[in-house]
RNA sequence: UGGUCUAUGGUGUAACUGGCAACACGUCUGGUUUUGGUCCAGAAGAGUCUAGGUUCGAGCCCUAGUAGACCAACCA
């Protein structure tokens, strides 16, 4: 049983449902049947975690089943790329299991049905059944093969099996009814003459069932008693059921249910299109750090808690979602926070040099590998008169909340000494290239003196640049620019590629990277979380970034990055203030507006972004009135906007509310009826 | 203009057979901190798409709307 606890999700709900009307518990058994004809993403992992995660909460076996009917587009390759996603994600399968071990019976199966006068061969084209079929609001015709005699169809049906034919020429068909309302009914097809090698069972069969005559027979035959998908194949339990009705005799019958797909804010789910980019040279193949294969989240850094973490947050449901990247960011920092080692390396970087430090002098320092793990212990990191700090740490001329170097004053290096800075160096074109500063050396960190523990404001990370290594370092941005790429009608998603969504730099990091090996990860302090990538060498060290630390001072600051490429979320953050999060709602309220004039409105909002006072608003908004007639809405948001600043009307806005007490649309009148009385216009 | 499904803070999910709408992310504030990280404390933010109905009481039930998604591949 489940935890206590835990409030339970739908499916959950149907599981208890049916333990509780007599079905036994030793008999849960569910299944993960992905098709083996591209790599797995993370969209799947949202089935992946729903089934296996089903099978730890009840202790039931789960099958791994490869979906293998399509012999043109199915390959080897996938079958085991998606077998070590699995393993890697964690999860454990009971049966590796594949349709194409069923093909057999699936074939006996079908004599059956022929016999019963269920099923039939039907020999016109693809495009004359189609026509036949009928559209959504109109019967389709009966096929003129449709009462072929037994003896024929099943003459028929051994010659196809046989290869005596060619691809196209014939089909085996259900006998269902061609005026079901739902398409799938209309006599669909249960087989098709596919003349291609199959990655399992080679040459020997010639005909291939199609999904719909597999899937529930499967299920069937591994006694799967819960059948979960995507809400897509909602339509095909009708179906389903009828190939069930017909084959049933005993066991297990297993029960199709359906949730809505994962999707994730600036990606593309579909495989179709990631194999697009990676066959334009758009990534550098599937397991390309941006993309969001699993492969690819493993190649970033991701790993397979925070993936299972991400998973079990999303929660399962039944309607369509849009998950914010940021929660997958979270779901990692959060793990990598707990065991990612930390380290220090510069990654834009300008010398600083400490005026009163011997020349010759190396200090070995000790650092903290992990302050959230005591069992990490420590290392030793070298500390010398020349560093290495981050440009952006130190500023000529700056603000009360810049806590960093500037002239004058004082920060802690690291694990080291408190410095303070003392001139600048500038070449012909007033570029910093060297910054002067003394030490204390009273103030060596942790030697137990007043000083050391002295507090100042400051604290930042460097390299020794004697010792340091460099290495290449290779930070990701989002691959699209938009938030639902392929969610345009008039745009294909890849207009919405980003040019940025690569940058390789050259770093510096501390000496005790070198023993560094593939995949391992690390915090680089103060930056973010950095793993050790594949194409990494002894001597050419190279990280990925995956992902930046939460950065509340990022925000704060002025507008030093906003031209430079595209901190989405960032920009995401700057229209969530008040104002508009209320504008937004009340659009929202009108729902029924026309969509061009909704677009309009919607881009009224946007505009609206930076105006907080109500005199700034509503003429805009009156530009909007005319543009899209929608006054209601107006009045609605005004509304929501004086409700939210407690504010009082002003001219123009009693005036815009006065104006609609008397106008001819009787809602637009019952708003601002509620608002002239609630504020006595 | 058919059928099926869906509608709860910015996002995602909850609310057991009707009983004062909860949790996570995000946002904001304060504290701790040799990471502007972590951690700790706190705040703001929805009255549940609309209109009716049943009921002492509705996010949950009923009716009618509205909006969105899916369905006519010899794909899965």
């Amino acid at each position: 049983m489940t935890s206590d606890k835990k409030p339970l999700n739908f499916i959950e709900h149907i599981i208890e449902e049916d333990l509780s009307n007599g079905m036994n518990q030793e008999d849960l058994r569910f299944r993960f049947p992905p098709e083996p004809n591209g790599y797995l993403h993370i969209g799947h992992t949202k089935a992946i975690g729903i089934s296996f995660g089903l099978g730890l909460t009840y202790n039931a076996p789960v099958n791994l089943r490869f979906d293998d009917t399509n012999p043109a587009k199915e390959e080897q390759e996938y079958v085991d790329a998606i077998k070590q996603d699995i393993a890697w994600l964690g999860y454990q399968w009971d049966r590796e299991c594949y349709s194409s071990d069923y093909f057999q019976q699936l074939y006996d199966w079908t004599i059956k049905l022929i016999k019963e006068g269920k099923a039939y061969i039907d020999s016109q084209s693809a495009e004359v059944i189609a026509a036949q079929k009928g559209t959504t609001t109109e019967a389709g015709t009966n096929s003129p093969y449709r009462d072929r005699s037994v003896e024929e169809n099943l003459d028929l049906l051994e010659r196809m099996k046989n290869g005596e034919f060619d691809e196209g020429a014939h089909v085996v068909r259900a006998k269902i009814d061609m005026a079901d309302p739902n398409m799938l009914m209309r006599d669909p097809l249960m087989y098709r003459i596919l003349k291609k090698s199959h990655h399992r069972t080679g040459d020997a069969w010639c005909i291939y069932p199609m999904y719909d005559w597999t899937h529930g027979e499967s299920d069937y035959i591994e006694h799967i008693s819960h059948s979960l998908c995507s809400l897509e194949f909602k339509p095909h339990r009708k179906l389903y059921d009828w190939f069930l009705d017909q084959i049933y005799t005993t066991d297990i019958r297993p029960k199709q249910r359906e949730f809505a797909r994962l999707n994730l804010s600036y990606t593309i789910m579909s495989k179709r299109k990631l194999l697009r980019l990676v066959e334009e040279g758009i990534v550098a193949g599937w397991d390309d750090p941006r993309m969001p294969t699993i492969s690819g989240l493993r190649r970033r850094g991701y790993t397979p808690a925070s993936i299972r973490k991400f998973v079990e947050t999303v929660g399962v449901a039944k309607r369509e979602n849009v998950i914010d990247v940021s929660l997958l960011e979270f779901c990692v920092r959060e793990d990598l926070n707990k065991i990612a080692p930390r380290v220090m390396a510069v990654l834009d970087p300008v010398k600083l040099i400490i005026t009163n430090y011997p020349e010759d002098k190396v200090e070995w320092l000790v650092a903290e590998n992990n302050p959230e793990d005591a069992t990490a212990g420590e290392r030793k990191v070298p500390f010398s008169r020349e560093l290495y700090i981050e440009k952006e740490d130190f500023k000529e001329t700056v603000g009360r909340k810049f806590f960093r170097l500037t002239l004058d004053k004082e920060v802690r290096l690291k694990n080291a000494y408190i410095i303070k800075g003392e001139r600048v160096i500038k070449d012909d074109t007033g570029k910093i290239i060297e910054i002067h500063c003394t030490y204390d050396p009273k103030s060596k960190s942790g030697s137990g003196t007043e000083e050391s523990k002295r507090n100042v404001k400051g604290t930042l990370h460097w390299v020794s640049m004697a010792h340091a290594i460099p290495a290449e370092i290779r930070i990701y941005d989002r691959l699209f620019i938009d938030e639902a790429p392929d969610n345009h009608k008039d745009k294909e998603f890849m207009d919405f590629l980003n040019p940025n969504s690569l940058e390789v730099i050259t770093g510096y990091v501390e000496p005790s990277l070198k023993e560094a090996k593939r995949l391992d990860q690390f915090q680089f302090q103060r930056l973010g979380y950095f793993n050790v990538d594949p194409d990494s060498q002894a001597e050419a060290l190279v990280f990925n970034k995956t992902v930046g630390l939460r950065d509340t001072w990022a925000k704060q600051k002025p507008t030093s990055k906003e031209q430079k490429s595209t901190n989405q979320s960032q920009q995401k953050n700057q229209k969530q203030i008040p104002a508009i999060e209320e504008i937004k709602r009340a659009g929202k309220k009108f729902t029924n507006v026309p969509d061009d004039k909704r677009k309009i409105l919607r881009d009224t909002i946007k505009e609206t972004a930076k105006s907080v006072t109500i005199g700034e608003l509503t003429p805009l908004y009156e530009t909007a009135v005319k543009k899209t007639g929608t006054r209601i809405a107006t009045m609605i948001a005004l509304g929501s906007i004086l409700n939210h600043t407690k504010d009082t009307p002003n001219k123009q806005a009693i005036d815009f509310i006065q104006k609609a007490l008397e106008d001819k649309n009787e809602l637009l009148q019952n708003e601002a009826r509620q608002l002239a009385t609630k504020y006595k216009v």
